[in-house]
DNA sequence: TTTATTTTTTAGGCTAACCTAAAAAAATTA
DNA sequence: TAATTTTTTTAGGTTAGCCTAAAAAATAAA
């Protein structure tokens, strides 16, 4: 087993998000941009995890991960959506509370403690955002969810997930009802902002193009 | 607030458990010994911890906490027995297997989680081996506790505590039944090398004096 | 009370993870 | 294609926490 200290898994997490299906190379700024830290201090890093073969990295062309170090971010990922879970089921917390919590609980590393919390939750398969949580032999789903600004006129679906993370927006839509969960109807298109009128329940409401493009909806 | 770190928090509380009550100084080598460092590396925090008020330090004299310095050292302990309630409690864990995990679940830092899970687990009063659990206000009430090697025959008392927290005693504790909770009677002290026989259920057994040392009674 | 031993501190070095400033490579624009 | 801009890397330095070896202080023994 590698091990992996809390940095170099801060590293692998921000890379798999930045590009979560491997489709390109993630960039060394885009990590110092995600990581809140600097060019030079991510190369440094870089040159350690392609060492211990965690990540396929080429000077000047970016990175992508290994299999070795996909499976760490995944089983960190894992960690984190198992956390957030507990802590909005059985502690209470509020969805847009935990996610800072879940960044120091994530680095914790047991699989016996992981495994029981996963069955203690009853095997939850989403998070409090709608994201998927891994299995534990690192399989990760997917769902298909597209965007309420990408719906059509007419067309329902449930809300199952948010693609932005912030306290002011998870509030913004707690407080408009817009909850994971909920039934939804685009009801018109505003082409002119790209606003979208939806029907939740028995009101009717507008909602920006940038709040749309940031709700996810399984139809 | 002082932040401190991982390392700072595992100095303080090991200055705590080296003297619980403040009685006397604590020297450089005894914490060198506790944390498996060397003397030279004591030394270096000693000043750091000192810098910080969270503790007394006269070169050569050894040190004792502040007040800062021990509600720190309690406020770790408290989150360290409430995480190891909450393995046992929820997750199954065995007494002797949370320890370890405890010693990392113990740094991070959240009032608002440690304060959720003492609700959830329903502000118990002691951890899994019958060490007390401070409340939110950092005060510790440390019951009157006796080893079974003190006790007189015919004494009763109920078991409450270990002195020692090897997993290699707390497994001869629990195949030999002696666990917490269980009522036992001190049938005879055998002078000549200190061990006890003991009354627990209606059987009856002989426990050496090292065992007996390590098994706290509240008459 | 001098000598020997033990304990503690200082001095100087190491590594992980960060930084700034400068150099080199890649990408873009003219 | 040449010039400019952006991105990335290198070079050299910092801090936290650790180390070994040597010096200093405290304690114990002769």
């Amino acid at each position: 087993m590698i091990t992996t200290s809390f940095t170099e898994e801060n590293y692998l997490k921000a890379i798999f998000h930045l590009s979560p299906q491997e489709a390109e190379a993630v960039s060394t700024n885009a990590i110092a941009e995600a990581l809140q830290t600097k060019a030079a201090s991510v190369t440094d890093m870089l040159k350690k995890l392609a060492d211990k073969n965690l990540i396929n990295y080429v000077k000047y062309q970016g990175v992508t991960l290994t299999h070795n170090g996909r499976q760490a971010a995944i089983g960190i990922i894992r960690k984190h959506r198992l956390w957030e879970v507990f802590l909005v089921d059985k502690l209470n917390f509020k969805w847009d509370e935990v996610h800072e919590l879940a960044e120091d609980l994530e680095h914790i590393n047991s699989a016996k403690l992981i495994d029981s919390l996963e069955a203690f939750l009853g095997f939850p398969k989403v998070d409090p955002h709608g994201d998927p949580i891994p299995d534990k032999n690192g399989v990760l789903k997917e769902p298909i969810l597209v965007p309420v600004s990408k719906m059509n006129i007419n067309q329902t679906g449930i809300i199952s997930g948010v693609k932005e993370h912030s306290t002011l927006f998870l509030n913004y839509l707690e407080k408009t009802g817009l909850v994971l969960g909920k039934r939804v109807k685009v009801q018109d298109l505003i082409e002119f902002d790209g606003s979208v009128i939806i029907a939740l329940d028995k009101q009717v409401l507008t909602i920006s193009r940038d709040v749309a493009k940031n709700i996810l909806i399984a139809v």
